[in-house]
DNA sequence: GCCGTTTTCGGCCCGACTGTTTTCAGTCG
């Protein structure tokens, strides 16, 4: 079983905890977080690059050291220096900073002092009350820790984009509605739609700072008031979200969106940026000396940097700001672009509605396209189709299209993988529609090689067109199974197949990371949205939001295309 | 520990809020 990069990068990120708390070289600190978060985000498996002698202290962040620390954990599945309990700082200490207020700092006097060396100590520490004596620590200090304790247990998810998006229309109306307020914007996670966000970031302008918090912290809705001050304040709602608020002079509204936006990453490479043209940037503007030379506007702001504006969806640190530099970014693909949907269930099996109502419902939306995807018979409790129930569909289906005026009904079906890859119906009847969506819906837990064979295997049958959720996971409620999705998408490039980004804001399967590899690979792919009611039809934005992380353009996507040249595509030859 | 249009040493992103202090350290994003 090879190491994967989420692995090395955590293994990384918790050595740097423990080098904090032994009050280590930041710098030394810093490289090793770095290095984490470049490795979680790089497409490529580093056990893979190792086994093809690829040189790894090229990599941005990694140097000759960090290199061979990465062969160390690859080739034994851990790091020597972190599994050691030695006495000095024992690696458990790392649990501690999990609890809210608690960083390294305080960790290690609660070592030095205490001898606290785990979440147990500390328990053991509060009910004697010792921790309030300790210098830098006070009575408050210690009634958060114990606060911040009881919270770990019920550990907050990251919520859903969807959720989150609910959560945030009352909050902006309300802060609309304050006639100090200028603007009102949704920065971080939530813009650059990844697909959840661990809290909302709001940033809002006015021209005059005062009580613009005070009024927030009159919200309704508020359970917990975490920080309250002029400019920032943190709050959790009732729905357990925490919202961060911050507030700026609309001069600074281009330069403050653009640092609350993040990720983290792009901001510090933006702010590397300005350094190098002798520049400071903070979230109130790019200046020169003293003097603000840009910042009302993101786009002056990158302006200012030479560079053309960067889709929040971009801003990952992973190659945009060098693709702005050379004018190759992506022209990214848009809503306005689709043309249908490639995936939607009916009455037939376990959808809400008729075939005749998602074409009406599909028309209205400009679609020229629809395709219908009822569950074949395997998947009993979603009453999948049979062979026999499947032909009449298909031809009432044909029927349909003769008066349908403005839009084409194409015949599918969302057909289960088995477990040997063969697929859940007869070819003969898979031949008489016009393209399959082939999904996995059973035996979840095969071995990755076993599962990645399964897939592969049944494209090889000619009537296997799009790969449906390829990772079958549910957010926070399912795990993906273990598929390697490299090896998928090349065997979809051999066989003249595709993979699909399910839109479901429950799915977003692709996610964009898996966008981003099928681009790498020039592997087309569909955006569809699985709805199984009219209402879900619109979840389409969310695959786009997945696609246009994953930088796909107009092209990359089968859906975008006229249905002849769809049709084109789709057909295997 | 990494890195280079101030290159092989000496830098490394930056500001707000809180609590404990009495001018600031620690934490967080």
């Amino acid at each position: 079983m090879s190491v994967n990069n989420n692995e090395i990068a955590d293994i990384f990120s918790r050595y740097a905890d423990l080098l904090e708390i032994e009050d280590a070289n930041p710098f030394r600190v810093r490289a090793y977080r770095n290095a984490a978060r470049f490795i979680s985000d790089y497409p490529k498996s580093m056990a893979a690059l190792l086994s093809t002698g690829e040189n790894l202290d090229e990599l941005p962040t990694i140097g000759k050291d960090l290199a061979s620390r990465i062969r160390t954990i690859v080739e034994t599945g851990t790091l020597p220096e972190l599994e050691s309990t030695r006495a000095k700082t024992p690696a458990t200490l790392v649990e501690l900073l999990q609890i809210e207020g608690l960083g390294p700092k305080r960790v290690r006097t609660l070592h030095c002092e205490l001898g606290i060396s785990n979440i147990d100590d500390l328990k053991r520490a509060l009910r004697r009350g010792s921790i309030r004596a300790l210098r830098g620590f006070g009575v408050k200090t210690e009634q958060r820790i114990r606060e911040a304790l009881a919270e770990i247990g019920g550990m907050q998810q990251r919520i859903p984009l969807i959720r989150a998006e609910a959560a945030a229309k009352p909050l902006l109306d309300y802060l609309a509605a304050n006639p100090a307020t200028q603007q009102v914007t949704i920065a971080g996670s939530y813009r650059r739609r990844r697909e959840t966000v661990g809290d909302l970031d709001i940033l809002v302008t006015a021209e005059s700072e005062k009580n613009i918090t005070g009024y927030l912290s009159a919200y309704e809705d508020i359970e917990e008031i975490l920080a309250l001050g002029q400019t920032r304040a943190r709050l959790r709602l009732r729905s357990r979200i925490i919202v961060d608020l911050r507030v700026v002079p609309p001069s600074s509204y281009g330069a403050a969106l653009n640092y609350f936006t993040g990720s983290r990453n792009h901001a510090i490479a933006m702010r590397k940026r300005a350094i190098a043209r002798g520049l400071k940037l903070n979230e109130y503007g790019l200046f020169k000396g003293d003097r603000p030379i840009a910042g009302d506007t993101e786009k002056d702001l990158y302006g200012a940097l030479s560079l053309p504006y960067i889709e929040p969806e971009l801003r990952e640190n992973t190659g945009e700001l060098e693709a702005a530099e050379q004018h190759k970014l992506p022209h990214l693909v848009a809503l306005k672009d689709i043309r249908g949907d490639l995936h939607c269930h009916t009455n037939a099996s376990d959808g809400h509605d008729s075939v005749q109502e998602l074409a009406n419902a599909a028309r209205k939306k400009g679609y020229e396209y629809l395709s219908i995807n009822d569950h074949s018979q395997r998947v009993t409790v979603a009453h999948g189709l049979d062979k026999k129930t499947l032909l009449d569909q298909i031809r009432s289906i044909d029927k349909l299209n003769e008066k349908l005026d403005g839009i084409t009904l194409l015949k599918s079906t969302e057909v289960d993988i088995l477990e040997d890859g063969s697929l859940d119906l007869p070819d003969a009847v898979l031949r008489e529609l016009d393209f399959t969506v082939c999904a996995i819906h059973s035996k979840f837990h095969l071995p990755e090689v076993k599962q990645t064979e399964r897939i592969l295997r049944a494209m090889d049958n000619r009537c296997f067109n799009i790969l449906a959720h390829p990772h079958g996971r549910l957010i926070n409620r399912r795990r993906p199974y273990l598929i390697n999705l490299e090896v998928v998408m090349r065997g979809a490039l051999e066989r003249g197949c595709y993979l699909e980004v399910n839109a479901h804001p429950e799915r977003l399967d692709l996610n964009g990371e898996g966008c981003r590899l099928a681009r790498d690979l020039r592997l087309k792919v569909a955006i569809s949205t699985d709805s199984h009611r009219i209402a879900d039809l619109e979840y389409m934005r969310f695959g786009l939001d997945q696609a246009r992380r994953g930088w796909l353009e107009k092209q990359d996507v089968l859906n975008t295309r006229p249905l002849e040249e769809l049709r084109q595509l789709l057909a295997r030859h």
